[in-house]
DNA sequence: GACGCGCTTGTTAGCGCTAACAAAAACGGA
DNA sequence: TCCGTTTTTGTTAGCGCTAACAAGCGCGTC
């Protein structure tokens, strides 16, 4: 069903467009009162609702939200930077971040930075142009640029992903460093001593070190030595995986655990393991990050820690509307890091 | 660090901001010399181009898109409306095409409908009223409301997901129909007979149907009598490939292959058959669909088929693109449908 | 009956930018 | 040198909507 070309005896400028005057004449009122009837209805008597009702639904008339956000200085729609959206976490992110604002007639407005500051920077520029009624960025980490212009604008923000008590009223999320703590801690407990840990292959996700810093202090309080494995950075995840347990396994240490930055390493860790004939967990047990949606589907199944990836999305949105007034503020809505979870499977 | 409140000697309305005219009175020149220096830079002499560069970034001034997209009536702002964000698929395609977009200077802006034809609808009516460069929606399934909205505007639309030759030149998608035909030829050539079909859980993805009727038709095409469970509505894909793997084995007629409609489905199902001790490929061959993250990591390996979904978003945005005027048609687009792969594995 | 109050509707003046048209400046060839 | 052409810059008039203020109206109160 091709469209057709503009209309013939065509206007200027915004050709075709059904305008709120438009309305407003064919029932006689100012069009003031047909924008208040989008916005605040209540100011509005019922009698005329039903006929501007009436009106709009006739002639299919759709609010032009950008010259409504121009006259107001606010538009119903939020940014959101985050590094990548097809990644198993943060799709969840994005998924409840966007249902919550959905709910509440803000639009979401997308972009991904691949963990690079300069992207970030310059979907950040692009979105304040859009006078967005606030900004979400992952972690805390932005260029000197970035940081200007969101330091220049009233515009509210939050950021996901880290959580930094210092910053507390701007974040959602958690501490990745408790989450290397559990796990190694986890590991000790079970009686594990020789505990290695591999590191994330992509470049910039600074957070996942964060983990890693976390299990390191964790085992030097034990007492033991921490050490760590560094795939290379161009291996994709499930590959590094690969490669880490293969090298490790001929490490003169043999550990007898291993953390994984993320279970999509630990699902390649596992892998390679199996083809070694390394048996987990009794050889070697293996802890993930994630809980990825394969986790409990791996032979064996994965034990890892889940972060609270959908709710960092749905409280970020909240924290949101509550700045804009939407949402009015519940008591215990002191910020707080949220909690991850460690799921026990059979790999440990 | 929080930001200050709004500035005392606060203006009526857009309080604050650098503008347009603002930056041209620094440097003694009129605002639509500054507005082309951004638009089209090429009419504004070199001399002037830089000195507007530097008073741009001292003053730190960031375009306001919404006026612009007001004034021309034509915002950098693209509408994508898909089932779900966090799904393994989906999720690919939105990040191709927010990738090939954002490089050309466009943003998007997301909504998800989880397949049902209101939500489509109303997310369709919002993004029309930010006057999007052009739309995407998924699958050709629209409200009556979706539709007229659609055919009411001059907007250039993409329809992924689906291919239908009869709507070809806005189509961006592959034939389901088609992915049921391969898996079951391929599983006929292997030579299995009593080939079944485990509908997907999910109400409203009409596409998985279209993936069943491929499969039944091959069927019976070879004289075979096709047959399929369709599990509980309620449940988790995962859960429900179970439930069907279950089911299927007690059937009198127990099958020695078996189609599913997806790949979280066939995982339950690999996982169930394992635990009842059938024996896969030897007992009972699974093929999946989608190719997700996981299908290498299950044990066994799942054959699945894959599709395009990264490149369906990158072709959509292409085309999208073309139609704007920004890329250059090139000259072997003719519509087409995109190809799905199979991807053999241990499991069949 | 005058007054105050709340409710509903209207008037005016932009929001910050760009399309369209207009004019001035630079250039080039006979 | 002059005129036509191209390049560069400016003027004007909105895009469609809403903030702020204003005004009309009905009602109850003293």
């Amino acid at each position: 069903m091709p469209r057709p070309p503009a209309d013939s005896p065509r206007k200027r400028r915004g050709a075709g467009r059904v305008t709120l005057s438009a309305v407003a004449e064919r029932i006689g009122v100012s069009s003031i009162t047909v924008s208040r009837y989008f916005n605040q209805p209540d100011q509005v008597s019922p009698e005329l609702r039903e006929r501007i009702r009436t009106a709009v639904e006739e002639m299919g008339y759709v609010p032009n939200l950008v010259a409504g956000g121009l006259a107001s200085a606010k538009g119903r729609i939020v940014g959101m930077v985050i590094p990548n959206i097809s990644g198993p976490i943060f799709a969840q992110t994005i998924q409840g971040f966007s249902d919550t604002l959905t709910r509440h007639g803000y639009q979401l407005l997308l972009a991904s930075s691949y963990f690079s500051e300069e992207q970030e920077e310059s979907a950040v520029r692009a979105f304040l142009g859009w006078s967005p009624a606030a900004l979400v960025v992952t972690s805390h980490f932005h260029s000197a640029g970035t940081e200007k212009m969101l330091a220049d604008t009233d515009i509210p923000l939050v950021e996901i992903w880290d959580y930094q008590p210092e910053r507390a009223p701007l974040q959602v999320g958690f501490l990745h460093h408790q989450v290397g703590v559990s796990a190694a801690r986890y590991l000790l407990d079970k009686g594990y001593r020789r505990i290695a840990f591999v590191q994330n292959s992509v470049p910039g996700d600074f957070s996942a070190l964060e983990r890693r810093d976390g299990y390191a202090d964790t085992l030097r309080a034990a007492g033991l030595e921490p050490w760590w494995f560094a795939p290379d950075e161009n291996l994709q995840p499930f590959e590094a995986g690969k490669q880490a347990m293969e090298s490790l396994m001929h490490d003169s240490q043999r550990p007898d655990a291993i953390i994984f930055a993320n279970d999509n390493l630990a699902a390649g860790g596992l892998l390679a393991g199996r083809r070694a004939g390394v048996r987990i967990p009794e050889d070697c047990a293996v802890v993930g990050f994630g809980d990825y949606a394969f986790a409990p589907m791996l032979m064996p199944s994965l034990t890892t820690i889940r972060p609270p990836a959908r709710q960092i999305g749905e409280v970020a949105a909240q924290r949101i509307l509550q700045k804009l007034g939407v949402l009015t503020e519940r008591s215990s809505d002191a910020p707080a890091p949220l909690e991850c979870e460690l799921i026990e499977r059979e790999s440990s």
